[in-house]
DNA sequence: ACGCGCAGTCAAAGCGCTTTGGCTTGCCCG
DNA sequence: CGGGCAAGCCAAAGCGCTTTGACTGCGCGT
């Protein structure tokens, strides 16, 4: 069955009725409305969307713009967050529209899509410093939630954020309650707004502490495995080694492991590795993984807060414009107390 | 400005007028067409794609469904399949609609689509050994092509795949070549046909060579760091144990290295390995990476084969329905002659 | 001088839905 | 018994675009 109008021939009833049943208005009689959503079934009818789009006004899809960088690389982590504002989408009748740009075309992208009125609202990702798109979107006058936040204007828009700076202070304190004092920080680029704010809070707990902060322990850098093995390596074979490190992403902290091995160090008794875990589907570190101690806040749930709340706001509801999620320390057999490599091989038997 | 009628109203134009004009059709003159293309930059005039989709009755868009398995996973290979896809429907002009529904909620998703004409026409991720989906989507009359091949009728549709039959039964060729007869398999899922044509083309192989193939070398399972690592653990804790193991994944390889290491193993002396690859951006493994020996074909590529020939197929131009890309072998440092072990540590500094 | 074809334009008819503003009933109550 | 009022239904007017079919000049061949 083509459309409303054959449907309500068939049933000797109003297109006006008809529609009405299906969506679920007072105003028609439930034997009816039976009747109607009896008949849509038995004849597989289903309002073609366009036209219900074009009547309403309403596009009741999410766009989201994902930059391209050089190599074609989208963030990995990304898959995750999909995956968890795809779930809600689901839920609340929303399609999800990705939109694969050129970085340097994002914002025409953005105002594409409220020229052409093809999305209800959108999702910002990765926001850097001093990011422009919060202005943009609030000038196009389009609905958006920032999964992460700007530096400025934090509270003028929506977001969703993990306490990056917490998480960091909190797995810093936790190297130095188990002693450590050499403690090296790899981190993802700072121009990302998360990667400022957690060396914010692994620096905040070294001076808590006391303890200097030392560049020479500090990197920045691409989140991938071959880069966490080269900066760790470069970290082992300085003069003053630290004897812990906090890692800003299980891929990172993959190549960060291997280079541990590769120096016959024992993760949690001859250095100890912390890594901030995404919770990526595809690693599965952790309790049964590979054993890593990590600071966790799944990015799947972010995608599911950011989806929500953008929701919300589309359809009126104005809940609270802001979540910050804390991350959680799940232990693992990577950290321990420092001294390992004085106390011999002997202890990694234990 | 909001809509056709004004502008064209503003141009003293008919609306039919413009939208010839906008559209490039012929009939319109050439002076006429400029001065409406520049009142619509000035007033920043762009069609509202609902209209546009609801009077053509297409909606250039292209449809993914994405089922979510137990854990939240989704496959990570899907992000770069998805920029290489996206690519293209940007210079198409075509959108992408992402719907990440529960694996067995899929045809009815599919379902739904063609019903309410949301999509032009569909990918298929991840076809399996009896997979329904293609009868379906013949049955609903929606255009789709898949990513990967079924077993059975395979002429009968469009299909993008790499010849991965050849790919392994090359890549053992090459270990074979190299003097390897004991050759372990670290395969994925074999209710994947991917898998499953990966592990004839390395059975097909060392039949050739006369080697008999031993269940004790293979593996199926899933293709993440963790399991790869477990596997080649155990491989290597066999009476007899493999010199050389053949991986479905950069990212079991990852975990393969790892299990290798841990044994005091060097790749490409000690034991040889060459993954697959394809070409995940964020591993980048390969020449300058890790020095692993891959079989490379990259994803994103077919990505951007499946999106060119379903958007063909849609327009009409029906092209050749089949594109086999082959991969190719890409040496690194992890292969080498069998028997490392016993010339010795030596040949590892070589 | 006349008709013809062509380039350029237009009015109006959809596309398939939602929604406004009535129009019937039937029933209750004064 | 008549007015008022829900409840239930409907016709028709959009939503903003594309596309059909028709109309106007105008130059050209005969």
């Amino acid at each position: 069955m083509a459309n409303l109008k054959e449907l309500s021939e068939k049933l000797g009833l109003s297109q006006t009725t008809v529609s009405r049943a299906l969506n679920g208005y007072p105003e028609v009689s439930e034997a009816t409305r039976q009747r109607v959503i009896d008949a849509a079934r038995e004849h597989n009818y289903a309002p073609n969307s366009s036209a219900r789009r074009l009547a309403t006004g309403k596009t009741r899809t999410i766009g989201h713009v994902v930059p391209i960088s050089k190599h074609d690389m989208i963030n990995p982590h990304f898959t995750d967050f999909i995956a968890g504002a795809g779930a809600v989408y689901n839920r609340r009748g929303y399609d999800m529209l990705i939109s694969v740009v050129d970085a340097d075309k994002e914002t025409e992208t953005y105002r594409a899509m409220k020229r052409n009125r093809r999305v209800d609202g959108v999702i910002v990702h990765g926001p850097v410093a001093n990011d422009a798109r919060p202005a943009l979107l609030k000038s196009l006058d389009l609905p958006f939630v920032v999964h992460g936040r700007t530096l400025q204007d934090e509270a003028s828009y929506c977001w969703v954020d993990v306490n990056n700076r917490r998480a960091f202070a909190e797995a810093t304190r936790h190297l130095i309650g188990l002693g450590h004092r050499r403690i090296a920080l790899v981190n993802g680029w700072e121009h990302m707004v998360f990667a400022r704010r957690r060396r914010e809070g692994y620096e905040e707990a070294l001076r808590e502490a006391g303890i200097a902060v030392d560049p020479l322990l500090m990197s920045s850098n691409e989140m991938i495995e071959p880069v966490g093995y080269e900066v760790m390596a470069a970290f082992l074979q300085s003069d003053d080694p630290p004897t812990a490190v906090l890692v800003a992403s299980a891929l990172s902290a993959l190549g960060v492991m291997g280079a541990a091995r590769e120096n016959d160090l024992v993760p949690g008794t001859d250095i100890s590795i912390i890594s901030y875990d995404d919770n990526l589907s595809f690693l599965d570190i952790g309790p049964d993984g590979m054993g890593l101690t990590v600071m966790r806040s799944g990015i799947g749930e972010a995608g599911r807060h950011c989806a929500d709340m953008l929701i919300d706001m589309i359809e009126g509801r104005r809940g609270a414009g802001h979540k910050l999620l804390e991350a959680s320390l799940v232990p693992g057999t990577s950290t321990g107390p420092p001294g390992g490599a004085v106390a011999g091989k002997s202890a990694a038997s234990r």
